[in-house]
DNA sequence: CAAGTACTTGCAAGTAAGTTGCATGTAGTT
DNA sequence: AACTACATGCAACTTACTTGCAAGTACTTG
């Protein structure tokens, strides 16, 4: 993960004409950081005493979203997860027993894609796609056995 | 589509164990018969005066989920929507603009599983994919001309 | 085929994720 | 330094979905 200084998230965020607050500056660093995807619960969690307001958490997710500052990943559960979005298209796998989340990239989508294009008859364009794969992570397989 | 007699929705219900109740046989019959998948607030809609109430449809499909009848789609939509789950594997296209839905099958899932399953480094099993497209339907499309 | 019981349904009330209105606070401009 | 538009927090709301409980009904069993 490239290390950034608070500066260049300072800059991010006017750059998308959004106003540099702490409070902005401290989420954005920390979901810049984080190793997975994050949902406004978890990360509420892990910035601790100095997290912003819950309401202030959903502004802000919607505002980087629309920004295009952050990506909204969907894993069916209840709660939508959010990722910083400077890295490449990836896709995750999920750890159903412990929310374990690995990415996933390199995948032939746009090989499936095309041929989605040629196969369907009812559209004209397609222009985005859901995926995720979900299983048992290391941790959480030994734990099965007992069955 | 397989046409299917009421009769046989009745076996079915049985043969999983649940009770042929008029409520299930209506609801399991139109969700056999929908051409996409359905959510509850839809399926309420169509069935008309002769729906059952909403938390009993609930019910049904927690019910019919975990007895097989039926299948969970999420399109990271704020509802799940549910279709009858006798036909084969495959994934589907969905209109952001009208919510149509086309299915899609034959894909290469089984590569990119196969590819998953061999990339990642921290899963032992990947057995489950959520993976759906999202474009313009032809409908849509002329719509968007005015641009 | 009558009756009993366990499963179903409906109503009301409750969760939980996410949103909106409004007053106060503050970043960035002049 | 002061002003203003954007941010934040509080409270109250919306929406999808769930739970508890009482009344109703499918199916069993005699």
């Amino acid at each position: 993960m490239i290390k950034m200084t608070k500066y260049s998230y300072k800059k991010m965020l006017r750059a998308v004409g959004l106003r540099a607050t702490p409070a902005r500056l401290y989420v954005l660093a920390h979901l810049a950081q984080a190793e997975q995807p994050l949902s406004v619960d978890a990360l509420q969690k892990r910035l601790k005493h100095r997290a912003p307001h819950t309401v202030t958490l959903y502004r802000m997710m919607q505002d980087f979203l629309t920004k295009g500052l952050v990506r909204r990943v969907d894993f069916g559960q209840e709660n939508a997860f959010f990722e910083f979005a400077s890295q490449a298209h990836h896709h995750h796998i999920v750890c159903t027993q412990c929310g374990f989340i690995e990415d996933f990239s390199g995948c032939a989508m746009k090989k499936i894609l095309e041929r989605a294009q040629k196969h369907s008859t009812g559209f004209v364009e397609i222009n985005e796609h859901h995926f995720e794969l979900f299983g048992i992570c290391k941790k959480c397989a030994p734990k099965n056995k007992q069955r």
